[in-house]
DNA sequence: CTATAAACGAGACGGTACGTCTAGTCTTATC
DNA sequence: GATAAGACTAGACGTACCGTCTCGTTTATAG
């Protein structure tokens, strides 16, 4: 309370236990894979909570519903399987990256998140603003920063606004993998030749 | 009720009541109202049975599943609202068509309806299987139509096929009402001066 | 609407699926059963429901509580096992009561359900109001009665009033019961003669 | 523990690997006060361990249940409360007794204790042991010299063995305390006269 | 003019999952 | 080594809907 309790810094009444990585990880995991193998509608705390070996308070305690376990698992898995290019500022590196976009989409089981929780976004509005918070403006920024430097470098003249541009590009390609339809080559670079040099050409 | 009739049909097992029409209708407007009043979370066959004035036998008995009555409110919602053009092969037309489009899924609470049904159609396969037999497909080949007549017409000359060039034109305006953002008139006249003149210009 | 619909009665709502009695007396007995065989402890919603083969809700549908599902079988299994008597004001008839009292507490399996009862009283108010209400009070009014009869018939002669005599004769019994004592014939005898025939000894 | 130690350790004196008797205490206030306010249902270990300030761990570390805190605190206020009498070997004292017993059960929140501690033992056989173990029993011991000695002071004749006598006693007591009833002076009074004077009236 | 049979409202039923609570155990860091 | 803090597994709590199944009533045709 005198000079000692001034030098001690604010107080940090640290203890107890510490999360337990493995119940996080068999938690992020049962989770993707009971989507993947059952769909959304099996998807449900007490499965996810069964599936890991672990008490549903556990998972309640660390999340605050199953869309945020979602969220874990698709931030890390895109942020692995389809970075943004941040490198080169080309048009065939924005080519490059919706064929990865697609690619993920239709063939990727991580891809089945993002269209899941796309799908519980038009049911559950905070669904909606987790998603756009944690997963879809974030990536959305990088999308920006490629864009305009590949417009700065001179290698792409987009007719619109970058965000507009990017979902130009973006919409067919989740549209059809929301419809369940394939993603043919051509239609990712008609979309590139078209959209991102309209005089170019 | 001759003897026409009396021979055209000699056994009529059927008897008793008929369908009540003002049960139907007060389960897709309750149905309806739900959805936009309180979303699809909100939208339980009791709360329908309830909202309408009706039993859930009554719901049971006439649709397999919520969905379906959904699909019954959109179905006859869209063909009103956004009908496909058909009598004029113009590129003019097929703007006009998407602008409808966009306004349809922003503006009109019906188009709620279809956004919760794409969405659901992500977590339920019989869903998807439906909104697709009953709604997608019947409008697709409708939409095909209008780019080949307007194509023949030398209205347009889309470099990609007429499904892959539906999809490039609605894809951007669905995935943006399904990510909340508006669809401002460039994007729409971009979408269709890229896609449907490429070398016209 | 014509004179013949007003002179009918007020018509009776009446409407939906009765009460399923095998369903309430599954419960009845599942309780029972798992009280004796397992405890109070053991007694839960989930393990009736599950024994009983019926679902939680149809307990809570008609109980508020597991407690009023053990008082719906002590009710019907106390008026069998110990009737008070009500035809002959002797003093012998008490002292038969008494002992049938301490059999049914000690011997018969329901007498557990009323030690678990008072038990539960004393955990929570509710349970104490409904035990009075629905068992203890409805008794108590049967065995001031015996009491007057038989005083008035001159066969008795308590010091007491008769709410005071009869605690002081089940008292005794309920203690040891509690204590989990046997309860030995000449206690009764003592305690009738002692508590109601003072002077007549 | 002499100065030298003191000096070792100039600003903390608490704390180390004894027990630490300020938890102990905070635990037996704690529990006692969570019965009296709030009752039985609400005397959680989680509780105790909130309102004492104390860890889980330092109650399961101790007590082995919640109802050995209970008996604790039984043991000491009701030897202090309630005293079995060993100096007097006359009538009075036992009618002293019995009256100091009925107004520790009803008036005493210490009383509330024991009632709660006689209800879980129907409910728990752990309890019932302890119960009997502890309190009961070693009480039960002292009542039967103070009969004993009575008796043989030529003061009292009960009819019964000091068991039943005792049983007798408290029966009527104990069973008004769990019904919620007062115990009038009279009771107390008819009892002693009518159990332990029978033929000396 | 009945008699039948379908559709209706009401709602009980066996279930599944919800999100919360407490039990009792185990771990970490502090004193 | 005892403590405060608190994460962990386990499982019951009471609620909301699910989809199925009677009930008894109503009503339009069939006989």
């Amino acid at each position: 309370m005198s000079a000692a309790a001034t030098t001690s810094q604010p107080r940090r009444p640290r203890s107890g236990n510490r999360r337990d990585e493995a119940a996080r990880l068999a938690v992020l995991h049962a989770a993707d894979d009971l989507l993947v193998e059952h769909g959304f509608g099996a998807l449900t705390v007490e499965a996810i909570a069964r599936r890991a070996g672990v008490a549903k308070q556990t998972i309640y305690r660390w999340w605050p519903s199953k869309v945020e376990i979602l969220l874990d698992t698709l931030i890390e898995d895109s942020a692995k399987r389809i970075p943004v290019p941040a490198d080169e500022p080309t048009a065939e590196s924005v080519r490059g990256y919706l064929r990865g976009f697609a690619r993920f989409l239709t063939r990727d089981p991580a891809g089945k998140v993002l269209l899941a929780l796309l799908a519980e976004a038009q049911h559950d509005p905070d669904t909606a603003r987790s998603l756009h918070e944690r997963c879809l403006a974030p990536r959305r920024a990088r999308e920006r920063a490629m864009l305009t430097g590949a417009t700065d470098a001179g290698e792409i003249a987009p007719t619109l606004g970058p965000d507009a541009t990017m979902d130009a590009l973006l919409g067919p390609i989740v549209y059809r993998a929301l419809t369940g339809a394939s993603i043919p080559r051509g239609l990712v670079d008609t979309l590139v030749d078209a959209l991102l040099r309209p005089r170019a050409n």
